[in-house]
DNA sequence: GCGCTTCTCCACCCATTGATGGAGGCCGGA
DNA sequence: TCCGGCCTCCATCAATGGGTGGAGAAGCGC
């Protein structure tokens, strides 16, 4: 079981819920020379199974996934097989998940949308051992660095603004008082750098700090 | 040229900018019996070349696209070729989006994340000449109606507020008085059925009347 | 224990927002 | 031509929101 660096071939676990994405990921892969994939998972209970089954070198991991996050799986994952190596593939790209992904131990992150070449060349790098992350990607990370990070409590008062609830509405919800919402409100405010609640909201949204699908069921 | 309800292979267009996705596609659809992916399109300018070249029986459209969205395809397609056939295919699910695509001309609206079977019997009812949409989807569009549609100020105005300005600043922005700004935000707050600026925001991304993309660009 | 952070709450003030009702001008369809 | 929708603007009022400064309790690490 040691680290390959060398000439054998790649085993790639291919972790995707969405049938056709899946399917091109295999498709791409297994035609390169070098790169196998031995395992596919849609979502992220099988993700573990699959993992523990065929132990890859590298796992490509979308970060929705339905039962268990992307996040979770490499956590997860992590903590049985601490050397595991994760290239977090998604469409969405906040900065929140990015952050999170990078934190749990991914690697690398690419967008969908990328070049074959882009995938190939990544999960080459990684399977090296090196991380990989792209220019664009990178520079919002920076500009991440330097925030402060929301304490819990206020991240519950954004995540009601988000859902469009008054002061009031989201102390009743919280069980506080509007002077303690406000409270939040003001720090928080300051801490995602931005003006008003409208503007909270939004960059919640942009962040990935809140997501838009949460917003159409009232409460998981 | 007749509507080819029988037998013959259906042709299909595949017009899709991430690269995975679309290899997806081409590979799950090009080993099924009576399909054959004649051309592929990783734009929308790309798709009407591709499309008057081979004239497909389908074509797949994601209506995020480079260059031309999905919509303005199907639009300047069907002016010449009025008798296309499109399926719009898309990972985001804002109302605003499928309404536009079905007034413009398309058969049916499926979400990636769909099954390979249902992709395929969506082809072959299409190409039979019938539509089809997704009980899910066509409750939210069955929501949709019933709502007024917004006048192209209050569109100006509604945007404005996405981006977290004040009514001071809309005002400037669009030169016309904080009162009239106020007028059409009473008037967009009803159609939208909500009570603030917020709600009024986040219900904006939602429907994908606005694009959480275009907050991050200034003014393109 | 001491310092730190977080969560909680209060009071006060002013700016912003949203609600209401009214009004004139413009344009395009009936 | 007249009607209806849209855009523009006004005044006024009540409610909400955000800014400031201060303060006590609980928990954590050292």
């Amino acid at each position: 079981m040691t680290a390959g660096t060398g000439r054998e071939t790649i085993r790639v676990l291919v972790v995707e819920d969405h049938h056709v994405v899946r399917q091109g990921l295999v498709a791409l892969l297994n035609v390169v020379d070098g790169i196998e994939v031995v395992g596919e998972a849609a979502d992220g209970v099988e993700a573990i199974t699959q993992f523990r089954k065929h132990q890859p070198n590298i796992t490509l991991v979308d970060l929705r996934l339905p039962r268990l996050s992307g996040v979770d799986v490499i956590q997860r994952i992590r903590m049985e097989t601490p050397g595991a190596r994760f290239i977090v593939l998604t469409t969405y790209d906040g900065d929140e998940d990015i952050y999170r992904a990078l934190q749990a131990g991914a690697r690398a992150y690419l967008l969908k949308g990328m070049t074959t070449d882009e995938l190939i060349a990544t999960i080459r790098t990684v399977h090296a051992g090196k991380s990989h992350i792209p220019p664009a990607i990178a520079q919002r990370l920076a500009e991440r660095m330097g925030t402060e990070e929301l304490t819990p409590r206020e991240f519950d008062v954004l995540e009601q603004i988000v859902h469009g609830k008054s002061n009031k509405e989201i102390a009743t919800e919280l069980e506080i008082s509007e002077a303690t919402v406000k409270t939040h409100i003001n720090s928080l405010l300051g801490k995602l750098g931005v003006t008003d609640r409208t503007q909270a909201a939004t960059a919640a949204l942009q962040r990935g700090i809140v997501t838009l699908e949460s917003l159409r069921k009232p409460k998981p």
